[in-house]
DNA sequence: CGCAAGATTATT
DNA sequence: ATAATCTTGCGA
């Protein structure tokens, strides 16, 4: 199953810097629910100390060392989700956090908030979005803007990387 | 086996 | 600023 907006496998083999930027403005399909990418995060293994392969393939860890295009889903805090994306090739430790969707009229901004909404758990960890209809990212075409990168959030370390990637809306010509 | 920390969020 | 809440990874 595959339409010709459905990102492929190769999207995903970049570098994860790279990927998160790219995935900003990018639909996120999820059973029957549809959102644009609007704030993302890069996590990188090995030269990361925030990434959480950065102390080698742990259980929980161990999906980021698998090749991209797979789902990686965790539990923080003890009561919120987070949905991501593994980069790179296999062996190439990392993950892109979606942190920020929007679905219709709705602004999730948050991973937390966003797997809430969307029902995002630990069941849909370490699934092949190159291979599902049904949870997987869509190349649609949408108004311009541009993208913002900042530090990340909610660490303590790594924060010398500017991996978060925020869309912007344009500035209306006047 | 115990424990401290954590890629968050809503509330004070 | 802080509580809520529990999994994870590390050290003993």
């Amino acid at each position: 199953m595959s339409s010709n907006l459905h990102l492929p496998s190769s999207f995903f083999q970049r570098h994860v810097a790279e990927v998160a930027q790219d995935l900003l403005g990018k639909t996120l399909v999820f059973g029957s629910f549809e959102g644009i990418i609007t704030e993302t995060e890069a996590y990188r293994g090995l030269d990361d100390p925030a990434s959480h392969a950065f102390r080698g393939p742990t259980p929980r860890a161990k999906v980021m060392f698998g090749p991209g295009g797979f789902s990686y889903v965790y539990l923080i805090y003890g009561m919120y989700h987070c949905l991501n994306i593994v980069t790179e090739p296999e062996g190439s430790p990392s993950a892109v956090l979606l942190r920020g969707l929007k679905v219709g009229k709705l602004h999730l901004n948050g991973p937390g908030k966003l797997c809430t909404y969307l029902g995002i758990n630990k069941i849909h960890n370490q699934i092949n979005l190159c291979d599902s209809p049904s949870f997987c990212v869509l190349d649609k075409q949408h108004s311009p803007f541009q993208v913002l990168s900042t530090p990340r959030i909610g660490i303590k370390q790594g924060l010398d990387k500017a991996w978060r990637f925020v869309m912007r809306d344009l500035p209306l010509a006047s």
